[in-house]
DNA sequence: AGACTCCCCGGAAACGTTTACAGCTATCGG
DNA sequence: CCGATAGCTGTAAACGTTTCCGGGGAGTCT
């Protein structure tokens, strides 16, 4: 009659009060129990009883409500399926389960306005922190990092100054490992088949592969430089249009899928690789390890900076009054066949035919 | 002094009634102006002054609380990598989004305890509904799936009579228009690659193979069966097993990533594809255009079928007491470079190679 | 003018949990 | 033997929101 709480919801589920009445204790006794804090020997029998008998289950949102936070991570990536983000996905999966919590993927898709949106719906509190890896920057998208409501961990170049943490890998280098290696290897005409440009990635690839190719004395020829979307499709068209203008004996490219479809190119054209032209990738994917021949590629250190990314978070959110961290991870080159400096002897086969490989080594050499 | 309720939480985060009392109204007419849902203009202009000035935003945890819904819905799927699954992952994502919800992606290794584990953690309602894709099912997992606290949709084979709304193909069909197509084209010694044979989809292609290489009246030589994960490792390591013992002129591989496998490990062995060794993979995934030569796929309609579950899981969610359905996506098969070749059909005089007559053609031929 | 309708508003309950607080009992030390 | 202490328990507040309900005012119709 005069109860002050309904005690079985309409929905029939049990929630900790159908259990403390069950065991003839209060709920506060209940949850105590529940939550392995205090009780009595007998009391924590008849809890554990009663809340068997009824297949309690904790409801999280209100838990989450009462506690201030969800137990919820989000990772927000332009394209799930670039390997690239899976291989950093994976490597947070495995740091934020093992702090019991769980992820949640967002897929921006590319679009800054989307993104900027997201971190503003942080505000609502549904994630108690976010890992976002943004291809594109602007001065709106910097101040909602900035004064984000809950925890940010950027990965990826950020300006200077921007109190946020911060994990990256220096991509510059990264085009300079690939430009050295191919230069040592007796290239000289080496095209980048970059992606745009108006991207803080496709910017510093760019910076790096002008940079790297006048530290060797090579005048660019910009006839060598296409630029495509970070996408399969978009490298092959990319390095067809190159293919059409000039004649390269090596290509870098921007990362693994725009590689693929650069060999696509290269081989529809004819041009035997690596024995006509050499290619690098970019992101050591699992991709590279796919192809056929093998890809060269730099790797960015992805899953590493995933995993450092996911610890810095955690931290965070452990303690809001860290000042920003930022972390780095190197570059590094391992060759495959695709740029194999010894080149093994053709097959002989008729001019047009498919061109011959390389045997697929199990592994490259690391530089 | 004698508040009921502190109107301002020490974090400094305004809430609802930061906002009432900003506006000198109730928390309920602030609410409701929120909400978008009456109010007197005054009381909406007031109330959306106010909010806009400290920054408020609704608590998404407190509104779920509320509201016994979260806009989530869970993705639980064995492999985050398979590209298979990020296609599916992409298209289940498109519904999800376009209903105002957000996906969590789950990633449970293939491992049974840890999807049943999932499946009862549903019960903390943390979500709204799940879809899931079991690679194994056991009893306790059905049992599981059947009486979960939420809305649960399969994507996969699943008992015939269990009553949840199951997603599926016909991947014993999907191995039938692969053998077809194979001994369409000459093939006779045709080998099958396979996943665990204690997986659903393991079973049914081993079932499938079997059955269309019968129905062809192809004695099968049980040497041209090998099993392994379904991954490209696993693939390309059971190819070499089957490569050493036995000489097939075709091979059938229970996803792409295994036929990449294959791919590898016969141009390894010297053989060439698809003069010596035609390949076929299943899924069609974005790899199988990818890979040079370009493989032939049984596409099993992995979108198709995300699309299919995420609106079945909506309409659930709408309404609870549809009865269970079932929805069948059929397969089909697209032909490219990699099974192009025909191959005469006597055995007896064909030592020398058909001349090479493949390319990377941009797309295939669907059956 | 009175009754009826419609709309708006505020109070308070509700969602399901955790936890601060206070009261109680039992044990123990002095 | 008495006071302090420790451990357990129950009451109630709190997390932040939505929503039911009743009251009141304005407008309309008879």
């Amino acid at each position: 009659m005069g109860r002050k709480r309904l005690q079985e919801p309409a929905d029939g589920r049990p929630t900790v009060h159908t259990v403390a009445a069950r065991a003839g204790v209060s709920i506060a006794s209940a949850s105590r129990v529940l939550n392995g804090v205090g009780g009595s020997p007998e009391t924590i029998r008849k809890v554990r009883e009663a809340a068997a008998e009824v297949g309690y289950v904790p409801n999280a949102i209100a838990r989450s409500l009462q506690s201030q936070r969800t137990g919820l991570i989000a990772l927000a990536v332009e394209d799930i399926g670039n390997p690239v983000y899976v291989e950093m996905m994976r490597a947070i999966e495995a740091v934020v389960a093992s702090s019991g919590r769980q992820l949640l993927v967002h897929a921006t898709g590319g679009r800054i306005d989307n993104e900027t949106a997201l971190l503003r719906r942080l505000a609502n509190r549904y994630v108690d922190g976010m890992i976002v890896s943004p291809i594109r920057v602007t001065d709106d998208h910097l101040t909602a990092l900035v004064d984000s409501p809950v925890p940010v961990v950027v990965v990826g170049q950020l300006g200077a100054d921007a109190a946020v943490d911060n994990v990256r890998t220096d991509s510059r280098q990264g085009v300079a490992l690939a430009v050295d290696h191919l230069v040592a290897t007796g290239r000289r005409r080496i095209g980048f088949v970059n992606g745009p440009l108006d991207t803080v990635p496709g910017a510093a690839r760019d910076a790096g592969f002008r940079a790297a190719v006048a530290r060797h004395g090579i005048a660019l020829d910009e006839e060598l430089v296409e630029v495509g979307d970070f996408q399969y499709a978009a490298g092959r068209s990319a390095t067809e249009r190159l293919l059409a203008r000039t004649d390269p004996d090596a290509l870098v490219c921007a990362n693994d899928l725009i590689a693929v479809g650069a060999l696509h190119a290269l081989l529809a054209a004819g041009r035997r690789v690596p024995q006509d032209v050499a290619v690098v990738g970019m992101d050591d994917t699992e991709l590279a390890r796919m192809m056929f021949p093998q890809l060269s590629s730099v790797s960015l250190g992805s899953a590493e900076r995933g995993r450092r990314a996911a610890e810095l978070l955690l931290q965070r959110i452990a303690d809001a009054t860290l000042p920003p961290r930022r972390e780095q991870v190197p570059p590094s080159l391992t060759v495959r066949a695709s740029s194999a400096a010894t080149l093994p002897a053709p097959r002989s086969a008729a001019p047009d035919s498919p061109p011959t490989t390389t045997h697929p080594s199990s592994e490259g050499v690391t530089a």
